[in-house]
DNA sequence: ACTAAAGCCTGGCTGC
DNA sequence: TGCAGCCAGGCTTTAG
């Protein structure tokens, strides 16, 4: 259920447990979980493969081997990785094995089955329709506070709605797009075109002050092998998010109850006095 | 081109 | 307690 911080856990995660290890079998249990590819062509061409290393762009993670291959994988809203120690029962859920030379095992998890990957050539990534669409990275040269005025301003949308759209703006999800215009202190509802220059630029610090922030805690996080899920937090829920997930609850800022409205299907949480059209 | 809504799945929680 | 209905941090596809 991950966002970019998340997902760059589990990059982390992943490069620093299995970068290295060569894959002595690769079996695609479920083939829907890679449409692009026959289970036969996953066992084929990750055989003998080596995992040079591991990374990400947006929401999908890169795991990249010798001989020009790189497995793309989106977790979606369930799914994780598990590296098993010998003798160790298969996780639920295992849609994707790799048996690892030297022993162990990566399972690729997913108990709703929304998660994806595709095997491609390394020199075909950027070409690939999953990749070339995203927008630019939160950190990358490309977003900058004029980028995302030009995207706002061009679109008929609600806020939240372009916030969400990865092709616009990589890297959000529905938490950190509440945390994010809520300390922009921009109402989810409002028209995104119709935002001032001022607070363009205070929505484009909050969203990389809120995905950093993530991003360096996940840093720091010790992560179980056995569960690579981009978690990271291991405090108090309570006060863990600002507004996602607190209708009712007082606005951190002013005290006023958060509120909950449905937006394209999904909830959006904003304090009303501090977040107004 | 753009946007809205339905659809993909399973499981946990809520309210009757 | 049993169960229907709702909800879940994502994205694609279809329809307009």
């Amino acid at each position: 259920m991950p966002e970019l911080p998340e997902v760059e856990l589990v990059a982390r995660s992943l490069e620093r447990f299995v970068s290295g290890r060569v894959v002595a079998s690769a079996k695609l249990i479920r083939a829907g979980l890679a449409p692009a590819n026959t289970p036969r062509e996953f066992a084929r061409v990750l055989r003998g493969a080596k995992i040079t290393g591991v990374g990400r762009r947006g929401k999908f993670i890169l795991i990249n081997f010798d001989k020009g291959r790189v497995l793309l994988t989106h977790l979606r809203m369930t799914g994780r990785f598990a590296l098993l120690g010998e003798g160790r029962p298969l996780p639920a859920h295992t849609h994707a094995l790799f048996r690892l030379e030297g022993g162990g095992r990566l399972a690729f998890t997913d108990q709703r089955h929304f998660g994806f990957m595709r095997l491609a050539r390394a020199d075909e990534l950027e070409s690939l329709g999953e990749i070339r669409k995203l927008a630019p990275e939160p950190f990358s040269e490309g977003f900058t506070a004029d980028y995302l005025a030009g995207v706002l301003e061009r679109s008929r949308r609600r806020l939240k709605e372009v916030l969400l759209d990865q092709t616009k703006v990589t890297g959000l999800g529905n938490i950190y797009a509440a945390e994010s215009l809520f300390l922009a202190r921009a109402n989810p509802l409002a028209f995104a075109s119709g935002l001032s220059r001022r607070r363009v630029a205070r929505l484009h610090a909050a969203i990389q002050k809120v995905l950093g922030e993530a991003t360096a805690q996940g840093a720091k996080a010790k992560v179980d092998p056995e569960n690579i899920d981009g978690s990271y937090f291991d405090g108090d829920e309570e006060g863990r998010w600002r507004v996602y997930d607190r209708e009712g609850r007082p606005c951190p800022a002013c005290r006023a109850r958060i509120v909950r409205v449905t937006q394209a299907g999904r909830s959006s949480y904003f304090c009303p006095r501090c977040q107004r059209v």
